[in-house]
DNA sequence: CGGATATTTGACGAATCTCAATAGGCGTGG
DNA sequence: CCACGCCTATTGAGATTCGTCAAATATCCG
């Protein structure tokens, strides 16, 4: 680990990092579920994203953070100092080719999420959600399914442009109809993937 | 130019590229307004960002585009092989850092879209839409007042989540409010610029 | 067990959408 | 130069989705 890097663990609802401080680190998500997002002054929410084992936070070339992140369990992150990057990346030309396909793919999925906001109704919003879910669990080695929701309605409501309460009616109407099962645990059941990945596409 | 690049240019309403295919080309806007956007299966679509001269189309190192993208009136683009490209960055590897700044800014637009297409409402979204043009246009050299702007309605609608319709009432009424001037050749004047500002962030 | 917090459910209202009609702009051709 | 037609923008009326406010239920944890 040497001066480099150190791990720190964080409280449920601890602030990692705010909008507009200087980034001055980097953080790679060891253990636990971070939330970014931004806010409003009259302190409407937007999640941005959610971050999960492996995820790394503050990767973009900018001198302020973007956006704010918030632990939502007992989190473990793994901390870099900026400055130390910088020169890392003059000594390693190619890491820098790793952090813009990083960088890429981040913008590719803020577009998919552009799409979700702009036009897919609450229904179509959730099972998008639950179905990306599901993909990432799967990238880390999970199951696709049942799916593992850390995150509160809350944070989910600001995360789809929707209401808790419009999360929660969205998910007991897809349970009423077959498409998901609540189980205990904060996990759902996701029984046909593609009738779901269609329904999430409007068809 | 050589071989490297060479000059195109579009009919209004031309299809630049389209998502899903091959990412064989970079494009460099010259002349004109582009728009990028996504869509579903039914139709609906949302625009993901206009680029005006000077911007960048196809930066990301996918293999694949991620979005479509049309000429709104008379284009004209400089048309880079992603081919050239590649060894290009081998052997000027500070090129890369410009490319990963690049992705970096777009990645903090695209997150203050989403927190726009999120939590705004349509009168956050108008003035917030017309803020960035002012902004964009002052980037470029021209004044930040009027601002121009050459999309259609249905652009602008399918930018912000809303519809055409929506956009044209909420138009008038920010005339009517005297908080925007509508003028000839698609150009409105701002005449507060910091009201406006508030304004677009629900103060 | 009990209080606090999160989630679900209900009734109602509001912002925005949909569908339809009107008005305005612009280019073409007489 | 004006008239026509097409396309875009605006305006209107009513419908709908989703939000708001409030209450009930469930879950978590000390």
């Amino acid at each position: 680990m040497g001066d480099l890097s150190n791990q720190i663990t964080l409280a449920p609802r601890s602030i990692v990092i705010e909008e507009g401080e200087t980034a001055e680190w980097l953080f790679n998500v060891t253990e636990g579920v971070v939330k970014l997002y931004k806010l409003l002054p009259d302190g409407r929410q937007q999640v941005t994203g959610f971050l999960f084992a492996g995820d790394f936070l503050g990767i973009a070339l900018n001198d302020t953070y973007a956006y704010s992140a918030e632990a939502i369990g007992t989190t473990s992150l793994c901390r870099f100092a900026r400055s130390g990057l910088e020169t890392l990346l003059d000594d390693l030309p190619h890491l820098e080719k790793r952090l813009l396909s990083m960088a890429s793919n981040e913008l590719v999925q803020a577009q998919d999420q552009l799409l979700l906001l702009g036009r897919k109704t609450a229904r179509e919003k959730v099972l998008s959600f639950l179905l990306n879910l599901s993909r990432r669990a799967e990238g880390r080695g999970e199951p696709k399914t049942p799916v593992h929701v850390p995150m509160s309605r809350d944070a989910i409501a600001d995360y789809l442009g929707l209401t808790t309460e419009t999360v929660s009616r969205t998910l007991t109407k897809l349970k009423t109809e077959g498409s998901i099962r609540l189980l205990e645990g904060n996990k759902i059941d996701l029984p046909d993937f593609e009738a779901l990945k269609d329904m999430a596409e409007g068809h």
